[in-house]
DNA sequence: ATCATTTATCTTGACGTCAAGATACACGAT
DNA sequence: ATCGTGTATCTTGACGTCAAGATAAATGAT
């Protein structure tokens, strides 16, 4: 009986006729993601990093060196508007974690690229995130954690 | 393949000491609870609601007749911040959904009662609310939405 | 009865996000 | 070469959220 349960039971009493078990699935789903991205913010903050900067720094981080990517590829990798993505690359551009530069085969495009600083910055988060990642899924079995990845994955088949 | 194979297939090459199991999990839990959250609000809106002011007058709803809590239950309820549940009642007493009424047995606190514009609101929008959430998730097996409650549920357990 | 502590709510200032539109350049058709 | 359309990025204004602190009333110890 989580508090997930006590919400379907006050529907049940109030709202008979409404089919609670999809609601109790997405209610799970919503309050877990909750206390995840607190988790999370909580480790990327100790690397002095928000977990808006670390997506992006890990973006570029991950595509490889030169570390750089254009804005619209950035954009295509996040799940935020263009307008997120500009002020994200401000505020890391005015903290000296990446830089603008010109991108000489298409004016209208700059390239986004890791600093010296933002690929330290990067490379120590990462690790305490991964490792805080695996931390926040311990109470899960081999087994389980493949069995929440299939399930997950067809769900998001839906959307992708 | 799906786009976090794409991301994890990345940090395979730039990173192998990596473990990329659980990120892979959360990566798919914070891209399809974006979609989900997306796909809700759109069913809200057209009833003239945000999915903050529902869950707001989902909460006095379900608590019953006569429709009326403290906003220290509704915040004890909704997992939100003090200030962010003063604007939540803000909004709404101005949209005329809910009043504030005084407490007569503790005068520091008051009442935030469903008015009868607030509860012909979140009654309609809960039927189509929990419509779209059936089917959101049309794509599973009923034995398939029990394996993922059975999940979450022991997920948030971690946290609750 | 008084006062310190606790409780309940609200205020403030900062941040991250989005939708819509603005700006500037590229590119293809002519 | 020029023009119209498309593309890439940025700007603006509004909204929702939070942490930290302010305000006001209840409560309990003396």
């Amino acid at each position: 009986m989580d508090r997930v349960d006590k919400i379907l039971a006050q529907w049940r009493k109030e709202r008979p006729d409404l089919d609670t078990e999809a609601m109790g699935i997405m209610g799970r789903l919503n309050r877990l993601t909750t206390h995840l991205a607190r988790e999370v913010e909580q480790v990327l903050q100790r690397h002095g990093l928000s977990s808006s900067a670390f997506d992006v720094l890990a973006t570029l981080r991950r595509s490889g060196a030169p570390y750089r990517l254009s804005p619209g590829d950035l954009l295509s990798m996040t799940m935020v508007s263009s307008g997120t993505m500009t002020n994200r690359i401000d505020q890391l551009e005015k903290a000296g974690l990446v830089e603008r530069v010109l991108n000489p085969d298409d004016r209208r495009s700059v390239l986004i690229a890791l600093t010296e600083v933002g690929l330290v910055a990067v490379e120590g988060a990462a690790g305490a995130h991964v490792a805080n990642q695996q931390r926040l899924m311990q109470a899960f079995s081999a087994e389980e954690k493949a069995e929440l990845d299939t399930l997950l994955r067809k769900f998001l088949a839906t959307f992708e």
